[in-house]
DNA sequence: CGCTATGTTGTTCC
DNA sequence: AGGAACAACATAGC
């Protein structure tokens, strides 16, 4: 569930772990995990110690004494765990950092969509990538510069790492929901209000998940998450749980951009689309 | 077995 | 050219 609050969580976590220890080695259970062919990855970090961490949307890098910078990107099920023992080692902890004094830290993998490499800098990595802002610190000057006047629709344009780095699935969703904005509204649509409320529900939302760690099941209880989290379970009681958290009205689900999407048909109408449309439409064949 | 999944990238088509 | 739809990646879990 890797999106920008856990990815924060991780960095945290990185950081309380496993700075400024001599790293002895590195296993690699599958190359396929690396951006950098192992032999560089290993001759560039074996015998330097992790100093300093930085995260941009999704992207986790990782700087060493002797200034190479590491980049850990953690997929759709990432993750991280720190150990000592052998027989401690985590199931599909598939790359493995070994630290002098013993501890380890495991690279969870359990989809192999993750990856680990080294880049020539941050920035470089970010530009190349062609990474936008960071979520937490994007400003309502640039979100209203990357929204208004688009065609596409809001919530793949704010799924796009380029528009804002770090918002993934449940998070967009949550975010409509709680700025009252259909995810199916184009850009042009969008009124500056609207763009207010969505950038004002990025920062709620993200602090609120990175406050609790990410772990969802502790979210305030009127968040949408609630929702998704437990609609996924065949075993739970659907009903209970497929109705919206502020209005009690039946939640749809729908597909947008390819991606699930939930949202409150009540709390976010979609927009009467005649209203906002360019000129361009001609409305002499709507009469009936 | 069949279906879905948190992300990213690339292709293909309009 | 922008945008949308979809497949692919590899695997787990239900």
């Amino acid at each position: 569930m890797p999106e920008l609050p856990e990815v924060e969580t991780y960095r945290r976590y990185f950081e309380a772990t496993s700075l400024d220890q001599t790293l002895l080695g590195i296993d690699v259970a599958d190359h396929k995990l690396l951006t950098t062919d192992y032999g560089t990855l290993t001759q560039s970090l074996i015998g330097s110690r992790f100093v300093r961490t930085h995260r941009i949307g999704k992207h986790l890098f990782i700087t060493t004494d002797r200034g190479q910078v590491m980049v850990m990107h953690f997929g759709m099920s990432g993750g991280l765990a720190y150990f000592r023992d052998q027989e401690d080692t985590p199931r599909f902890a598939r790359i493995v950092f070994h630290f002098a004094g013993g501890f380890r830290l495991g690279f969870l993998c359990p989809r192999k969509f993750e990856r680990i490499g080294l880049v020539d800098s941050i920035e470089g990595y970010a530009l190349a990538k062609g990474l936008g802002v960071d979520a937490l610190e994007v400003s309502v000057e640039n979100l209203m510069a990357k929204l208004s006047g688009k065609k596409a629709m809001v919530k793949p344009l704010l799924l796009d790492q380029a528009t804002v780095a770090g918002i993934g699935n449940w998070i967009v969703d949550e975010v409509l929901f709680q700025a009252k904005v259909h995810p199916e509204t184009r850009g042009y649509q969008l009124t500056e209000a609207d763009i207010r409320r969505i950038h004002a529900a990025i920062g709620v939302v993200l602090q609120t998940a990175i406050h609790h760690e990410a772990a969802y099941g502790r979210f305030p209880t009127d968040f949408l998450i609630h929702a998704r989290e437990w609609d996924d379970s065949p075993y739970a009681d659907q009903r209970a749980h497929t109705r919206c958290p502020r209005c009690g009205n039946d939640l749809r689900v729908i597909r947008v951009g390819g991606r699930a999407t939930y949202f409150c048909p009540v709390c976010q109408p979609a927009v009467a689309r005649e209203a906002a449309e360019p000129v361009k439409a001609n409305r002499a064949q709507a009469a009936g």
